[in-house]
RNA sequence: GCGCGCUUAGCUCAGUGGAAGAGCACUUCCUUCACACGGAAGGGGCCGCAGGUUCAAGUCCUGCAGCGCGCACCA
């Protein structure tokens, strides 16, 4: 290996060893291989979006598992691919067409040259978000990368419809839908958003008619609505049946100002007596509520509201035309200008947004396609008996109720840019209402005319995870991966995408599609605030990349991003993953500048305590960061390895290595050369195991550092010689490794202490004022022999010009000391310190002690704790009580010893 | 209205009934031969509030408050 330059440079790397693992291809699944399945498809983006944080931190999952999966053994798939987002790419490009001036609306383009345009828009940008998550590391198996709109896949999606229709799920009708005017066409209840509004509450008064339809001077219904622009549709005023104010008038009428038409005033349950007046309008063509009233009382449905948002010609003269906000403007102009507006009242609301759009949905009257949902049952029991597991297991209830609450899904959009409808309507003389719904166009297309409507996104999308791996045939593909392992997703599309897989699963293939779904949090910014486009507020991930590397995005994401809970995103979290790259890549270079063979053999008898101490801490390390991928618990396996090799191996561990393996701490020794080389080999133990901890995360600096530092080269090929990738995953060092290699509790507790020593020494050399780079003397008073190389690291460690080691030693009056397990530790200033200083800071920790003391011998004192708690907690109480009665004690010496 | 979260250091958050933790920020010292993208030592907490269970509660239970997010046809 070349020496490595002093930073780590993680950008010409990253390059490097993508293309390589594609040239081996690393990422490849066979589904030949013997090794035990498991896949994950990926969320498919939108094919003309742009990686954000979402996508970071989704992907970065997703390769974590796959790479975790790959060392594990398994073979691994993760299929990429992208999505057709039909709502969104067609407002992409028909904004992008209209700001060209190509054209006013698509109508003027016609569908055929429409699509064309946005084929050519999909050309040209849907590689982006691929582009960008190979630059994320994603290791996805590319050469099956699929589009929802692929020919093949597009022949699932019919056939799923086809099926359906024929089962009679699927069906057509005339229903009152959630209308985008904006997009204009209908959407699903799903993409409907409600958000609360201040608005306003209109009184209108309604002229009341008396038994001839003549007006009655001073008379009036008062009805209250927040969408005065719908009056001019209202078809009735409704009271409640039982509502003792208004027996008098049912089935008389009132006059329906502005329209000057007499309506019907109807009895209806769904009245609410207690709200406002009592009295409702009806609006059977505009309102969900109001229109299952128009068809129980065989009400008109006057549609004043067109498709595209603006009055129709039955809205009368002076309102057709106007876009529904101006006219509501102009309604309650009219109505005040009548002395029909009776009072205007400040009104919070919620109401219906367009996900996609951002304008208020209009309930709409239209034909629309609908599916009732099959495989309901199964797909409940599913998630409740934990045959698929949520992960946290909490948003099972919220499938659950959406689940038990289903109502069908309106599946056809007026759109052009998506799966068409596969349904010819007859043209034929004589054959109206006859319908072709086939695989296949029907064989006579001059008799027939298809559906103009494309078919919701999600109706493709739920398809996904074995559309994908080609079905309906039996691949092998679908053998080996079907069903999927893992599914990698947000909790905002788990009705959308989610609960749709799941019951595609069941009624395509008999069986659930993913046997885990682990949900991400939410990307928000510093201030909580949910990361938009229109706000500006998102990072782009590319230039964190650029800026940072990969492997720093994706470990400082993943250390901030805790289970199931929303992520505050701060670039500091990135610079923080850079911080540690370059941390790591330190270590290494550290170890490289020490030369010396790879990988030699550790020899038991040349173990230092600081040796066994780092391979105690490796083992807790893969326990622990196994455990945490176990329960996908990514925050907390990286938070273990941040600790492990910062704090233990590189601040304890390597500090203290030094002590053998630099020549001028070095003391001469007839084995000297055989302590350093055996050191060297418990390094390249540890650091052979913690690049494959590692590697998950921090896909290219392993690799780099596998590779540079040669650890690959025992390795079979297979096995980790060839990449990091395929390297075993760490196991816990077994029994007999720790009895070999002499690693127990005992040694992990003298280093313990003597780690303790040293950072009290340390407090010491502080508290003196002592400058750091100044070397100054210390006096050990040891409590039992203590091993020499014990010594020359505290020495080490403690910056010491010496370190004396007087087991008898007397010091004088007023030096400052600490104590330890190991024994006394003295710092000899001649009276150089502040006594009043030094014995305030004594005096502190007698405090913490005595406070300590009380704290735990109530406890102890307590006959209900001794006769309840566990024996292993009673004892390490009373333990903790010798070891601060113990402290205390040489703290009290101490202050005396202050003391002239 | 119903449901689900959250409330712990200045900030962002871990915390799995048995001595309150991390990162950042802050104070002081240090460019010493892996790393200043670094090292060392510090300061900083009624764990939202009130009850309860328990020998023992940040952790379990019940209220309450504040914040956030879903779901819901009160105009």
């Amino acid at each position: 290996m070349v020496e490595l330059p002093k930073a780590y440079e993680p950008q010409a790397v990253e390059a490097r060893w993508y293309d390589f693992w594609l040239k081996h291809q690393c990422f490849a699944a066979n589904p030949a291989s013997a090794k035990p399945a498991y896949a994950i498809v990926i969320p498919p983006p939108n094919v003309t979006g742009m990686l954000h944080m979402g996508h970071v931190l989704n992907n970065t999952i997703q390769d974590i598992l796959a790479r975790k999966a790959r060392m594990d053994g398994r073979e691994v798939l993760w299929l990429p691919g992208t999505d057709h987002a039909g709502i969104a790419t067609q407002a992409v490009v028909e904004k992008t067409l209209s700001q060209q001036g190509r054209m006013k609306h698509r109508d003027d383009l016609g569908r055929e040259k429409f699509l064309e345009h946005v084929w050519a828009w999909k050309e040209k940008h849907g590689g982006i978000i691929i582009q960008q998550l190979k630059k994320l590391g994603c290791s996805c198996d590319w050469a099956r990368e699929r589009f929802t709109m692929d020919p093949d896949y597009t022949r699932c999606v019919q056939k799923a419809f086809v099926e359906l229709y024929r089962k009679g799920l699927i069906y057509r009708g005339r229903r009152m839908v959630n209308w985008d005017p904006k997009a204009r066409t209908a959407l699903s209840d799903e993409e409907v958003e409600m958000l609360e509004q201040k608005g306003h509450l209109w009184h209108l008064q309604y002229p009341l008619l008396d038994e001839h339809d003549r007006p009655r001077a001073g008379e009036f219904l008062v009805v209250a609505t927040t969408r005065p622009e719908t009056m001019l549709g209202d078809e009735a005023v409704a009271v409640h049946p039982a509502d003792p104010r208004y027996q008098k008038i049912l089935g008389r009428k009132c006059l329906l100002p502005l329209q000057n038409k007499p309506i019907p005033i109807i009895a209806d349950e769904l009245v609410d007596p207690k709200f406002g007046t009592g009295c409702v309008k009806v609006t059977p063509a505009h309102d969900p509520a109001d229109y299952e009233m128009g068809l129980r009382h065989q009400l008109p449905f006057t549609v004043v509201i067109g498709p595209d948002g603006r009055m129709t010609a039955a809205a009368g003269e002076k309102f057709a035309g106007l876009d529904r906000a101006k006219a509501r403007q102009a309604v309650v102009q009219e109505l005040t200008g009548l002395g029909l507006l009776l009072k205007i009242e400040d009104y919070v609301h919620n109401v219906g947004y367009s996900q996609r759009s951002q304008v208020p949905i209009e309930p709409y009257l239209s034909e629309q396609w609908f599916l009732k949902y099959p495989s309901v049952e199964p797909s409940i029991q599913a998630v409740a008996e934990g045959r698929i597991a949520f992960h946290p297991d909490r948003w099972g209830k919220t499938y659950s109720h959406w689940m038990h609450n289903l109502r069908d899904w309106c599946i056809s959009r007026q759109l052009w840019w998506g799966h068409r409808v596969p349904v010819w309507y007859s043209r034929a003389e004589g054959q109206a209402g006859k319908i072709w719904c086939d695989l296949t166009p029907p064989p006579d297309p001059e008799n027939w005319e298809q559906d103009p409507d494309v078919l919701d996104t999600w109706f493709s999308s739920w398809l996904w995870p074995f559309a994908t791996m080609g079905w309906p045939e039996a691949t092998e593909t679908l053998k080996k991966f079907y069903p999927t392992t893992d599914l990698v997703t947000g909790p905002d599309i788990i009705f959308f995408w989610v609960a749709r897989m799941i019951m595609a699963g069941f009624e395509f293939m008999g069986e659930v599609p993913f046997r885990n779904v682990y949900f991400t949090g939410i990307i928000r910014d510093k201030q909580g605030r949910k990361m938009s486009k229109s706000l500006g507020n998102s990072p782009d991930p590319l230039d964190l990349i650029g800026k940072y590397g990969a492997d720093a995005l994706r470990f400082g994401t993943m250390r901030s991003a805790p289970l199931g809970q929303d992520v505050l995103f701060d670039e500091k979290d990135v610079e923080l993953g850079r911080n540690f790259c370059n941390k790591l890549w330190n270590a290494c270079r550290f170890r490289q500048m020490q030369g010396g063979e790879v990988q030699g053999e550790i020899q038991p008898g040349l173990l230092t305590g600081d040796d066994q101490w780092i391979l105690l801490k490796l083992d807790q390390a893969i326990r622990e960061i196994t455990a945490a991928f176990a329960e996908y618990r990514f925050n907390e396996a990286t938070q273990t390895l941040y600790r492990f090799f910062w704090s233990e191996y590189c601040d304890w561990y390597i500090e203290a290595s030094k002590a053998i393996l630099s020549p001028q701490n070095t003391p001469a020794r007839p084995d000297a050369d055989a302590r350093r080389a055996n050191t060297l080999a418990v390094i390249d133990f540890v650091l052979s195991h913690t690049l494959r901890l590692f590697h998950p995360f921090l896909p290219f600096i392993t690799e780099e550092l596998w590779q540079g530092m040669g650890y690959h080269e025992d390795m079979p090929a297979a096995q980790g010689g060839q990449t990091i990738m395929s390297a075993p995953w760490p196991q816990p060092l077994d029994g007999d490794f720790r009895g070999h290699y002499g690693l127990n509790a005992a040694v992990l507790e003298r280093v313990n202490a003597r780690n303790d020593l040293v950072s009290q020494g340390r407090n010491l050399r502080r508290e003196g004022n002592i400058p750091a780079n100044k070397k100054v003397r210390f006096v050990f008073r040891p409590a039992h022999p203590v091993q020499p190389h014990d010594a020359e690291v505290l020495k080490l460690l403690l910056n010491a010009e010496a370190l004396e080691i007087d087991p008898r030693h007397q010091p004088p009056k007023g030096t400052p000391s600490v104590q330890s397990e190991l024994g006394c530790l003295y710092l000899p200033l001649e009276g150089l310190i502040d006594v009043a200083a030094e014995k305030g800071r004594l005096a502190k920790e007698l405090e913490k002690a005595e406070s300590e003391i009380a704290k735990t011998r109530q406890k102890l004192d307590n006959p209900a704790f001794t006769a309840k708690a566990p024996p292993h907690v009673l004892q390490t109480h009373q333990q903790r009580l010798v070891e601060w009665q113990t402290r205390s004690e040489r703290l009290r010496q101490a202050l005396a010893a202050l003391e002239d």
